[in-house]
Order: structure tokens, then sequence, then C-alpha cells
DNA sequence: ACCTGAACACCGTTCAAGT
DNA sequence: ACCTGAACACCGTTCAAGT
């Protein structure tokens, strides 16, 4: 009944690997038993591992893309991005380590570019030029990327090392020195409403550029 | 002669090694090749390699900590934020890969920390809110992270697989069915003046918060 | 204090051979 | 067409033993 060891599979079953073991335990060997094949089985398949990683991020892209799809057009070029930045956010956070290990890939799945050119229809025809279009699609998956990299690394660390980020144990380590900095780190918060608000002022930022 | 063997010489020897073999090549094993020593000796300095790793971060984020000291201080916030990120990026662009794998690192070095709370100080006293100019910080760091993630990831694969991001063959696999898509991706700039260009968008974005 | 030698339990990948 | 078996050249890490 394993009969049908197909690229799909592999990559469904390595994305859990990740997700369960996290990076160091995404390895061929593991891949194969999960599969119940021998190692070398998974070479008529798929190339070597580099391609596998980049299939296992071609399949998070095409989420977004499917998940874009299937949200309500927004009203105009910030209801789109701020959709996007969401939807981008919550696919990172599915899987460990999800956007370091994914931010590399290629955007330029089919999906995601049949997305992109929606959006570049409706908001040139709103009077905004194609390249400030372009620029601030970047800069929100920029955005987006470099946020849930620090959220991510935050909670993992918070998992398996509970002290490191403790705000108690930051106040001692900091000593006297940086009052201001012991106490913004008290004032710091985490999660939704820090990236809403985050992104927030990035669109902000964009609106001075985009608006005709 | 290589009597003294630290773990100072260990750490710039693993990073030449980053910037020669890329992150596959930072092994236990060539690193020992390389001090002229065996393996095992490593581990008297250094407890495991993830230790060794973070001792490579914290080396790169030192970096970033005193070429900032030793830079005339700016007029406003916006300036001492606009050099950081300069110099955040330019110290990620030393490295091979190194915004992917540097952007975890704790950036609370004690030589960043003490740049920080000098920002603090001044940025209050013109009226900043101690939360707004902490959110501030945090924001630039994510999009520095994000941008040069993707710059270098564009970089590199243009060096070992030149076609990858040749226009023509992006065209081709394109089809006709984007061609907006299209022709953003041939107005598509690259390299300083695109981060000059974005990182002002955030600025601008932060502007409305910071003043007064 | 600092390093070697030898071992252990792993890796990714290739390729002839099987079915 | 799809998979196994066996091999190759690697990994990180531990630990007794040397100096």
């Amino acid at each position: 009944m394993n009969k049908g060891v197909t690229r799909d599979r592999i990559v469904t079953a390595a994305l859990d690997l990740l997700d369960e073991k996290g990076m160091d335990g995404v390895t061929v060997r593991a891949l194969a038993t999960r599969l119940d094949v021998r190692p070398s089985a998974l070479y008529w398949h798929v190339r070597n591992k580099r391609e596998l990683l980049d299939e296992m991020g071609t399949a998070v892209m095409r989420r977004v893309g499917s998940a874009l799809s299937e949200l309500p057009p927004g009203d105009d070029w910030r209801d789109d991005l701020a959709a996007f930045a969401s939807v981008l956010r919550a696919e990172f956070l599915r899987h460990r380590d999800g956007a370091r290990i994914f931010s590399g890939t290629r955007i330029a799945d089919p999906e995601v570019v049949r997305v992109k050119e929606f959006w570049f229809v409706r908001w040139t025809a709103c009077g905004v030029g194609l390249s400030d279009a372009d620029d601030a699609v970047d800069l929100v998956t920029a955005f987006v990327v470099g946020f849930v990299i620090e959220e991510q690394e935050h909670r993992q660390s918070a998992e398996t090392d509970p002290a490191r980020y403790s705000l108690a144990e930051r106040d001692a380590w900091l000593g006297g020195d940086a009052p201001l900095v012991k106490r913004a780190g008290h004032l710091h918060d985490h999660g939704d409403q820090r990236f809403e608000r985050h992104l927030d002022i990035v669109l902000d930022g964009l609106a001075a550029r985009l608006k005709v």
C-alpha cells in the first residue's frame, strides 16, 4: 500500500518531519524511513536534497498564493498588501523556522505570480506606478520575513530555554548602565498586535509614495 | 607556533571558512584542519557547534556595535536609524548568507546595547516615546534582515546559476498571462540605491509615529 | 591545561543489480 | 518504471589516554 512514493508525498513527509524534529531532523534517511523505503529510492524522485528543500519552499508559497486567491479582493492596495502580509506570516508560522528556511525560496511560483498580476492591474488603474507597486510588494515581503524570523527565534528559544528571554534574567544581565533599554524591554509586546502595528507603519510609509 | 588555539582564533577561522566555502563548509573537522589540530581538540574550547555558531553571530554583531560607536552621532533619530541600517547591511554583506545565518543571533551584545541606550536617551529627550523608539529599532532591523536575505540570495544564485535570474529566461517562464509582472521585472533595480529608497519608505512610516 | 587517538552513531549520494 | 544493497566519503561528539 506504500507503492506510490510520489514527489508530493515526499514533500509532505518532509514538512511533517520539519515540524516534528526541526531542520536538523529533515534528513534523507529519516525521510526514507518515514516513507517505508530505502534512502536511495528517493533519488529516483528527487535530484538531491537541495531540490527537495526548494520543493518544500514552493509548496509553502503555493499555499500563500491559493489562500490569497480565496480571499475577497480588498478595496485598495493597502487592503491587498495587509492581507498578503498576514497570510505570508501565517504560512511561515505553520512551520518550525519557517521564515528563515523558506524566505529564500523563489516567490515566483505560478500561483503567486497570478495574484501579483491581478494586484498590479487594479493598483495601476488607480494611478499607482508599476515600479512603486513592485517596490511595495517586495518591501512588505522583506518586512514580514524579518519580523517572523525574530518572532520564531523568540518563541522557539522560549520553549527550549525559558530563562533566555525572561525579563528578570535580562535585567540582571543588562546591569545598571542601560536603564532605558531595560525599561523598553518591559514595554515590549509580542504576537498579532505587534505585527499589525509594525505593518501599519510600513504601509504608512508606502502610502506617501503610492498616493497619486 | 600554532600553540594557542583560542576561542577567538576558532571564530575567526570559522568566519573565513564560511566566506570561502559557504555554510555547508563550516564543519568542525574542516575547522580543525585549518587550525592544524585534531577535531576533538576544539571541544576543549567550545561546548558544541551550536555554541560556535552563536559565537560567530556575536562577533558580527560586535562589529556592528563598534562601527556605530565610531560614527559621529546623527542630528536626530532618523539619521541614527539610517546609519544603523547601513552598517547592519554592510556587516551582513561581508559574509556569505550573512543575513540568513546571523539574523537570529541575540542582538543583545554589550556593544550594541550601549549604542541603543545612547539613542534612547537622545530620542526621548526630543519627545519620542520609549516604546516607539524600541519599535523603531526592531522594525528597521526586521526590514534590513528581510532585504539583505533577498539581496544575498539573488547575488549568490546569480554567480552559481546565471540563467536563474536572467530577464529573458524569466520572461519566457512567465508566459503571456502576466504582462505587468513581466514589465515590473524590467523596472526592478538592485543594490545601494534600492536599499536607500526602501529604507526611506520605512523611515517615512516611522516619522508619522515618532514626531511629537 | 591542552591535545591526540580511537571509536560511535550518524550523514548525502552513487550505482549496479533486482523486479 | 521503480526500488534495493552495498559502498564511499563524509559528519558531530565523547572520552580515555597522553604531555
